[in-house]
DNA sequence: AATATATTTGCATATATGTGCAAATGTGCA
DNA sequence: TGCACATTTGCACATATATGCAAATATATT
């Protein structure tokens, strides 16, 4: 029979860079002001969002477009950034749904075998 | 009128602390393995999924338990850990959802007004 | 009571990270 | 070319964090 893992993909969603970038209140502040905004915004409209100078915004939005949260178009000699909010949203909802694949409909399972697995759907 | 901000909760759901706590290798591959064994699991086992010493293993399920993504039930000398799925899986969705309500329908928005709103949807 | 097992906590340490400032780089304009 | 503006980068520094080991704590068993 055809059989997958449970929880595969899990780590694929997991991935530390991503919510490391997510974990600190500067670049989550710069996040929201990007986001409130609407529209792409430059490094020097973003960094009004908060007390932190304005070359340390640079570095978070650099980081920030590294692991694909943002992305950045430079035209003439401003920098505009903007959020990859579906991409983002589909990560997130990525490892929602892998999260939640690890439960079983039967939520009382034994636990003795470590190496469940469930049989391939097949549309 | 009645209205509300666009993108209300964002900052609700970004929480630093979380995605902090998300954003280390050592802990994810604790979440891999608490996840895919499908049930409660004890200090001693969840530290076999990687060649951290188990102190350190205990300390990050601390963290973890701290930020509400796991949590622990004590029984006799073991405590065991386990995965609050449902309620991460919801607090990704939660900030996925706020994200994509920060997109309007018209993608081309004019970015001249920063504090655009929307009307208040009323059921 | 004494012992064995499981977990947590104190401590030291190496590394990572956030920050500010100054200098460098890049770009448009007079 | 020279100047103004926007952004990035080098550097120093303070703080945070991850880690391992030993000791302390908690609980069960003999």
């Amino acid at each position: 029979m055809n059989q997958i893992q449970c929880c595969s993909g899990l780590e694929q969603w997991l991935s530390p860079k991503l919510f490391k970038a997510l974990g600190d209140s500067t670049r989550v502040a710069i996040l929201v002001q990007l986001a409130e905004a609407k529209c792409e915004q430059t490094v020097t409209q973003v960094a009004s969002c908060c007390p932190t100078h304005f070359s340390v915004v640079s570095r978070h939005l650099g980081m920030l477009r590294d692991v694909g949260i943002v992305e950045a178009t430079k035209r003439g000699k401003e920098v505009f950034y903007r959020v990859r909010i579906h991409e983002l949203a589909q990560a997130l909802r990525g490892l929602a749904g892998a999260l939640e694949s690890c439960c079983s409909e039967d939520e009382n399972l034994q636990c003795a075998n470590s190496h469940q697995t469930i049989e391939e759907r097949t549309i």
